[in-house]
RNA sequence: GCCGGGAUGGCGGAAUUGGCAGACGCAGCGGACUUAAAAUCCGCGGCCGCAAGGCGUGCAGGUUCGAGUCCUGCUCCCGGCACCA
């Protein structure tokens, strides 16, 4: 008997497929399936544990569809742009393209070692010119679509990356990357306008099969809220303001208004009056804290009266205009009415002794003192009670909501207005390794798109490519590459030389992969109409807001142009749960508790890497490496493969204690068959491993019956197509010594025969008053109530809890009997 | 604070629509093989109890013939967001 020895029959199949091309993509899909991993981007460590988890349930989802007749895309490349490669580079003293060259080299090495069924024809790499003069193309198509401008302001600066990061790339006060402390920099930067899509990027989560975390994510991120704006005149000055109030049912209780420190109708609100130097300064003060503070929040909010007043418009009265730190000036209107029903307007005004109203009120009489004290700041507005206006008197904040709005429009005291918390994306990066922006700024003509022929804009190869920290791009130190001419009147013209954020690279690379070759478009309309969109999207839940965001963004716009038939890239996304190291805590290197990929395989194999990370746990969820629990994987495959070699070297001929084997296997294998088809389907890949595990015992139990025999092997092959998207290698070895020419992916999904797995005699489990009394074992036909409640009055256990007769009985068809006495 | 998700043996986890709680695996115990060990194979296994039996899915209630699953009120853990008006 040969022995496993993943070692040997690994590598002979993946340069098999490889040769033989079995996973290459059909060139006219019918029945498509576009399967597909977040790419990677390819570190100097490697492929950790966490990555073969999602490219494993994705390899199996796609083996799975092909074996069902479906026509499957399933691709894989590189995100190789971005800070990391950037300064690994600077640290080891190499060109971040050779560094990341040798990485994706070594990523592809260990990709292909655990025997995914990419076709590798189809790699892309977002730092290779063929790919990202198309996602400057697309950029000079959001230009001209009015969906990029430019603007100066504060922006994030992480100054040990010496580059602006976006809101979202910000975490806790610091770099995502980096981990360092970021501050401000005013610097005049590049944006897409993603605001625009807040709405449709909201509404149409609805129709996605996404988890409804994520769903909840980006809901979150882009905080729609809906209320009215106030417009009020200043008193004594030719000015209006305006608010945005989203619980304005409590509009009578305003008795005053804040403003943003950094406001910038600030200056015009407090020009000549008396206290103005000293309301400016207290000002500055209050933007350096923020500056400084970072991201913690403030424990006390801080103000200064600013001598105005606004008249209000829905009969408040006078309302004085205070400065607050709490403000802000970049939400909403950066004014805010502010009343006792906000705790942060009521802290405040107890603060600095500014009059309150109550006009919202609990039910409860003691509450209510508490509150018509201002000893209480009172928020509930699903089911506060109002006390005024007169109209609504008696009636729930909640409940007027729609009927105030109305009033409100009807009698223009204020209009319906939506709020986000979606910032528009920034996207310039003053760092060398990224896509150039392809712009031309031309003192005449102001920035120039650079037109399709001038594409790719391509990144100089230079020596010096270390952050300058001055808030430009290294590239701006290239002369020959900032020195052109400008597009629209020829005169004299400098490049853009700031990069593009990564997360524009990974935006569109799903479009690129049904034609990834391609020379005259960024996308083909006809490939494009056979795969997109993509129909399983598997990859980090940290994707969430960045990635998932502006892709969906960036179709849209895409689609907008006439260039995509479709508004969502991913129909269907699953998220893979981290895998922590064996003590539970995050792998890290400093921490040293990192297992290798490489390791693993070489102790065990690939299939057994590829069948522990499924096995390991809920697929979502995360769970901790166990050395032991691969073990436990390993020793699973050595018993496939020792049955198989015992079906091998048995004997032929039928004789008639077979029979009863047989029918014993044709139950395993086709109530395998079901567990299996509905655990992938539904990405439970833990149960799926489970049903295999269980249906190799069942093969066993009853191939001990009469001992290993020829016939048996039909039933084995069928189970040997069921492991094979987990374990491929072993089952194409075995299925191959079984005698088989084709390989074993060239075959059909098996069926389940509903008739073998009924069993002849069912357990009906007998409960007394809901308690399990005895457990009858009935033949499976002619199960009616009368019968089984024959028998189970017969069985001492059940008449010695039942006093005299059953006063009821519940009787589930064919599964339990309940007696109640 | 707000929004998600979760809590089941010693451990990871199973359990269609409410219907035998603990599948499968790990660790453990007992046995076979072996001079011995490893590997492999067979068996046992929620807790208490000698047993009959009782108790068991975070806690307290409820609905139901019957609740891990549904309802109400909590506790704790994890993730995300957070001066967002």
């Amino acid at each position: 008997m040969k022995r496993y020895d993943p070692q040997s029959i690994e590598p002979k199949w993946q340069e098999i497929w490889e040769k033989t091309g079995v996973f290459k993509t059909p060139d006219e899909p019918k029945d498509k399936q576009y399967v597909l991993d977040m790419f990677p981007y390819p570190s100097a460590d490697g492929l950790h544990t966490g990555h073969p988890r999602g490219y494993t349930a994705t390899d199996v989802f796609a083996h799975y569809r092909r074996f069902t007749g479906h026509d499957v895309l399933h691709p894989i490349g590189w995100d190789a742009f971005g800070l990391p490669a950037e300064n690994a580079a600077i640290k080891k003293g190499v060109h971040p393209a050779e560094n990341t060259a040798q990485n994706i080299e070594n990523f592809r090495r260990q990709l292909k070692r655990l025997g995914y069924s990419y076709d590798w024809d189809r790699e892309v790499n977002t730092s290779d010119p063929d790919y990202y003069k198309w996602t400057q193309w697309i950029f000079t198509e959001l230009f001209k679509a009015g969906l990029v401008y430019r603007a100066a302001g504060q922006q994030w600066w992480c100054p040990k990356d010496k580059t602006v990061l976006a809101n979202e790339q910000v975490v806790d006060g610091r770099c995502e990357r980096c981990g360092s402390e970021v501050t401000k920099k005013e610097l005049t930067q590049w944006y897409f306008k993603i605001t625009e899509y807040a709405d449709e990027l909201i509404d149409s989560l609805d129709e996605l099969d996404w988890p409804e975390p994520i769903k909840a994510m980006q809901r979150n991120w882009i905080g729609r809220s809906e209320g009215l704006l106030f417009s009020a005149p200043v008193k004594d000055m030719d000015l209006e303001i305006q608010t945005f109030s989203a619980h304005y049912e409590a509009f009578r209780a305003d008795t005053f208004v804040v403003i943003a420190p950094d406001h910038p109708l600030l200056p015009r609100l407090i020009e000549d009056t008396e206290n103005e130097a000293q309301v400016r300064q207290f000002c500055d003060y209050l933007i350096e804290k923020r500056i400084k503070r970072g991201f913690e929040e403030e424990k006390e909010s801080e103000g200064i009266f600013t001598g105005r007043y606004v008249v209000d418009p829905v009969g408040n009265g006078e309302l004085p205009i205070w400065v607050a730190s709490y403000a802000l000036a970049d939400y909403g209107t950066g004014i805010v009415k502010c009343s006792a029903h906000d705790e942060r307007d009521f802290k405040f005004a107890k603060k600095y002794r500014i009059p309150l109203k109550a006009v919202l009120m609990p039910k409860d009489a003691k509450e209510r003192r508490q509150v018509e004290a201002f000893e209480e700041c009172y928020t509930d507005f699903d089911q506060g009670v109002l006390t005024e206006p007169e109209e609504l008197a008696g009636k729930r904040a909640h409940d007027v909501s729609e009927e105030v709005k109305g009033y409100a429009e009807k009698h223009e005291l204020a209009k319906r207005q939506t709020q986000y918390k979606l910032r528009d994306w920034l996207i310039s990066r003053q760092r060398y390794w990224g896509t150039p922006i392809p712009i031309i700024h031309c003192d005449k003509c102001g920035p120039q798109p650079v037109a399709e022929k001038g594409l790719p804009v391509e990144l100089p190869d230079v020596k010096d490519y270390l952050p300058t920290g001055d808030g430009r791009s290294p590239l701006a130190k290239v002369t020959d590459f900032v020195k052109t001419t400008c597009p629209k009147c020829g005169g004299p013209a400098e490049r853009e030389t700031d990069t593009m954020d990564t997360f524009a690279d990974s935006n569109w690379y799903f479009l690129r992969y049904p034609n990834p070759r391609k020379e005259d478009g960024a996308f083909d309309k006809e490939a494009l109409r056979q795969w997109l969109p993509v129909d399983m999207y598997v990859g980090g839940a940290e994707h969430a807001v960045l990635h998932l965001l502006y892709a969906r963004f960036w179709t849209k716009a895409l689609a907008d142009r006439k260039y995509l038939g479709f508004r969502e890239p991913f129909k269907s996304l699953r998220n893979q749960g981290l895998i922590m190291a064996e003590d539970g805590r995050k792998m890290s290197k400093s921490l040293g508790n990192v297992v290798n990929p490489d390791d693993v395989i070489k102790a065990f194999g690939a299939d057994t890497l590829r069948l522990f990370e499924l096995f390991i746990g809920p697929f979502d969820q995360p769970a901790a490496w166990d050395t032991k629990g691969i073990e436990g994987s390993y020793r699973f495959l050595k018993r496939v493969w020792a049955f198989g070699q015992g079906l091998l070297e048995a004997p032929d001929g039928v004789d008639q204690e077979t029979d009863i084997a047989e029918t014993g296997l044709e139950r395993a294998v086709s109530k395998a068959t079901k567990r299996i088809t509905s655990s992938i389907e539904q990405f439970r890949f833990n149960t799926a491993v489970s049903g295999l595990m269980e249906a190799l015992n069942g093969l066993q139990e009853q191939v001990a019956k009469t001992g290993p025999h020829a016939v048996y092997r039909p039933y084995f092959e069928r189970y040997l197509i069921l492991l094979s998207p987990f374990a491929p290698h072993l089952a194409e070895e075995l299925w191959h010594e079984l005698g088989h020419e084709e390989s074993i992916f060239t075959q059909d999904w098996p069926t389940v025969d509903e008739s073998a797995i009924k069993d002849e005699t069912v357990p009906i489990p007998v409960q007394v008053n809901g308690k399990l009394r005895a457990t009858l074992e009935l033949p499976a036909d002619g199960l009616s109530e009368a019968v089984v409640t024959e028998a189970a009055l017969s069985e001492a256990a059940v008449k010695k809890h039942l006093a005299g007769k059953p006063k009821k009985a519940i009787y589930i068809n064919g599964k339990l009997l309940n007696l109640v006495g």
